[in-house]
DNA sequence: TACAAAACAGACCGGTTGTCCTGTTTTGTC
DNA sequence: GACAAAACAGGACAACCGGTCTGTTTTGTA
């Protein structure tokens, strides 16, 4: 009987296994009460591979922060807002599109973003700069579309700095909520309240600049 | 050198210490973050005293959650709401009132509630319903005022639960991000976006609900 | 094949955490 | 004043956490 067992390194994928679970854990239960004897029973790894791979528990948040965070906002939000035909109609199609998913999924873990910010905001000074960036790029991408739009003729009255802010912080106030009460239903009422709302002054300043600039 | 040391029996008074000084922990550094050391060692108390009056960490959040949580929300945001003359003009009122508070205090800490919610919403159930009575009479209190404007011929095109869920989604996804960038002009930013929108529908319908039902 | 570095295994440790437990003192009540 | 209950003191403890350490195996390279 011996001991016949082969090893493969594969550093790439253990890395990636390791993120993969931090990311869901940290999302379930959030970052204090996941203890890095569960990630390493999640992960099916042992101490010194994980110390390899992140030598402490604030790497490896860090790590989940600027790799899983801000790809999950990339491709939930900006990605789909950028290839909306306006930045109203991609605001308004994500929510309803998570909206949707949370529906058919029964249950709400809420915005891994926002989860995390209110947990490490405070506690230290990268996890907050990391955070406020993708924050940061969120609101620019919508404000980015906002001033697309009105290139190209719309969105006459509306400050795009302000509707982007808006939209972030409705958003993930709404998910706070909905996590909350477990009932995406927030989400909708949410996106009602935005949309029953138009943008006030359209005025001749903004009806000028009509398909100026259309490329 | 007799031991000459009297003790003073005050219940009220220590009970009311140990929730300060959790109240304070619990919203700079979060539940898990703050031990029972640290509260003991900066309210002054022992461990005896600490178990006797709440016999778990989870009932002290949950007297914290309860007892100052809700009061915060009450006293911040649902009296001023309710006092105010018209429910659009509180929640404007309240978001600037937050906004300068933060502005001359130099650092944001966050929403008491939303801090709260995340870190625990999904870890306990009991938590949970708590946190989420808050918001709920939070909501309704708003969504009352609304209603109450349009008794007195008011807000005609507003529905009142969704100008509600909007108020406290923006102000609460605000405060996520100026806690996380440690300014507080998003709140100003998104207050502007919620005022640069106007009721829509202000339709025949509602312009003949005037004056009825006024009381 | 030689060999150094990377990748991984697994035990170990000091410190902390929340809770419990046994006493002692104060307080209300008859 | 007797006495039980409440209020408080303070130590003990087992579990756990994150990090470190030493050793082994794999892998790239010459």
């Amino acid at each position: 009987m011996a001991p016949r067992k082969k090893r493969t390194n594969d550093p790439e994928g253990m890395r990636r296994r390791v993120l993969d679970v931090a990311e869901g854990a940290f999302q379930a239960r959030g970052y204090h009460a996941s203890s890095l004897g569960d990630l390493m029973a999640a992960a099916g790894i042992t101490g010194g591979a994980l110390h390899h791979h992140f030598p402490t528990k604030k790497a490896l948040a860090l790590a989940v922060i600027e790799e899983r965070v801000a790809a999950a906002v990339r491709e939930t939000w900006i990605e789909p807002v950028l290839a909306a035909p306006s930045a109203r109609e991609g605001v308004r199609a994500v929510f309803e599109a998570v909206a949707a998913e949370l529906e058919q999924q029964g249950y709400v873990r809420g915005c891994p973003l926002n989860n995390l910010a209110h947990e490490l905001s405070l506690a230290d000074d990268e996890f907050r700069s990391a955070l406020a960036r993708i924050f940061a790029g969120w609101r620019q991408a919508i404000a980015d579309k906002v001033r697309a739009d009105q290139l190209e003729g719309g969105e006459g009255g509306t400050d795009p700095e302000r509707f982007a802010a808006l939209a972030v912080a409705a958003y993930s106030g709404a998910m706070s909520m909905a996590k909350t009460s477990q009932d995406p239903g927030v989400l909708r009422e949410c996106l009602k309240g935005l949309e029953g709302l138009q943008p006030s002054s359209v005025g001749p300043a903004a009806r000028r600049r009509r398909r100026v600039l259309l490329r």
